[in-house]
DNA sequence: TCAATTTTGTGACTCCTTTCACAAATTTTG
DNA sequence: CAAAATTTGTGAAAGGAGTCACAAAATTGA
């Protein structure tokens, strides 16, 4: 198998395999067809194949995939076997409902500290409602805490008009990567990754697809 | 201009080019070039052509695109210049952090009804944040209360257990257009509508290009 | 042991999307 | 008014992504 640029949908089906082999793997299923696969995820056989055959052999032909095996590389590969520290800043309705949200923690991706400028939402504010809290800082402090708590993502739930600036902050901090929910166009040096969630992209998507 | 299927991704980019002419509208300026337009977004400016191409002929050579027009017009082919209502099901962390998100009341998107199983959550409550408040159904009401209330779209917040039981009511309640929350993997026959916002995949998509 | 069966991995093909490049339309300038 | 400048709309080319089809590898069963 020799390199090839990833296409960024194979990336978000690996996410999809990851999460039913995770269901199969609970249900105590040992072996998987890429049939089996695909017809689970809703994609074309080959497709679930291609996929996989981008960074390696795992399969066994006239078998299929050992599930517990090929999650473990499907983890390997996006990088969701290691754990994953975030820092939310805007502790506001959304930024809330993050910070309580349960299954983060059974999952590799943990918020570590909340940042927001309004003083009353920071001063001795944890979220109470983990079993493990989460500090909320004033936003001048972003910068020592991200360094001191080995941030490396950033999710950004502030007014759309601070998202930049926000952004900015983050970029200083060396925080490289970028999960923002402000509907605002952001933009990051080279090196850097910003992955947007605006709702209403997909609402417009939803009304497109109503009226047609 | 004959006609052609679109592309998802055509979709996509509209619901983007909105976004920004809304904001130079807001700035007052009158005009735009697709060589402006696609800078602000970030795409190739014979992409943005090709985009509106699809749809009919906005713009004047020589000169460019008049901003409101191709706003208005771009809402026309979205479908998101008339009013879409919408219920949602799971009141629970991000369902009242939506049914509180205040940018709904300034978009054509409303959230009109609320449903949950969970009696505390149900009896005689309304999200207050709102100017207008927004009633808590028992979830065994939704089929009149969709009619009722003329729902087209639904919003499904519940654990993602839940989820594909709720997508059947909304089916059954005849919701066309599904926005799934759940990380659950949800169908729903012809001619319905699901788009999915899973947290976690854009996180293992994060992570990937962290990584890498 | 060997034929039949299963299922992978992958080259070739098809289909779709993006980018390029330029004629056509319009405005601006001299 | 004509030439220069601007910018759209679009056919053609290039580039990606998805599907097909089949050889290769492994298992099963007689
Ligand atoms: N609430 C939702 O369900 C929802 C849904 C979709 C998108 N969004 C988007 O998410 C963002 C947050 O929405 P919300 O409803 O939570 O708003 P909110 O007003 O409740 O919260 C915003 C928070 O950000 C804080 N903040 C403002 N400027 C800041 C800065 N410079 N540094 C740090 N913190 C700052 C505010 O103090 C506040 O706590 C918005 O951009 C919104 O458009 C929200
Ligand atoms: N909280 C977040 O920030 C967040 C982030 C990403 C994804 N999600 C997903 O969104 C969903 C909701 O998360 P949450 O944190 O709000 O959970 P939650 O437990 O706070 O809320 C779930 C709500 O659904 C209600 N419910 C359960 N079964 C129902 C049914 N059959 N019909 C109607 N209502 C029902 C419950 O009573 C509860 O109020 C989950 O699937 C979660 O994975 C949440």
């Amino acid at each position: 198998m020799k390199y090839q640029k990833i296409p960024e949908a194979t990336i978000r089906r690996l996410s999809r395999y990851s999460r039913c082999l995770e269901e199969m793997d609970e249900k105590g299923e040992k072996v998987v067809s890429s049939a089996q696969l695909a017809n689970k995820c809703i994609v074309n056989p080959a497709q679930v194949r291609k996929d996989l055959a981008y960074f390696g052999e795992f399969g066994i032909r006239g078998v299929g995939y050992y599930v517990k095996d090929l999650l473990n590389n499907i983890k390997k590969i996006l990088g969701s076997d290691k754990e994953w520290r975030m820092a939310l800043v805007g502790v506001g309705n959304l930024g809330s409902s993050l910070l309580a949200y349960k299954d983060f923690l059974k999952q590799n991706y943990t918020i570590v500290a909340a940042f927001d400028i309004d003083p009353p939402k920071v001063i001795g504010r944890v979220s109470e409602k983990l079993g493990k809290p989460v500090e909320v800082f004033h936003i001048n402090r972003i910068k020592d805490v991200v360094k001191e708590r080995k941030i490396e993502i950033g999710l950004i739930t502030t007014p759309p008009s601070e998202a930049q600036g926000v952004a900015d902050l983050l970029v200083e901090a060396e925080v490289r990567g970028i999960l923002n929910f402000a509907p605002a166009q952001i933009t990051v040096p080279e090196g850097f990754v910003v992955k947007d969630v605006f709702f209403t992209t997909i609402l417009d998507n939803l009304a497109y697809l109503l009226s047609n």
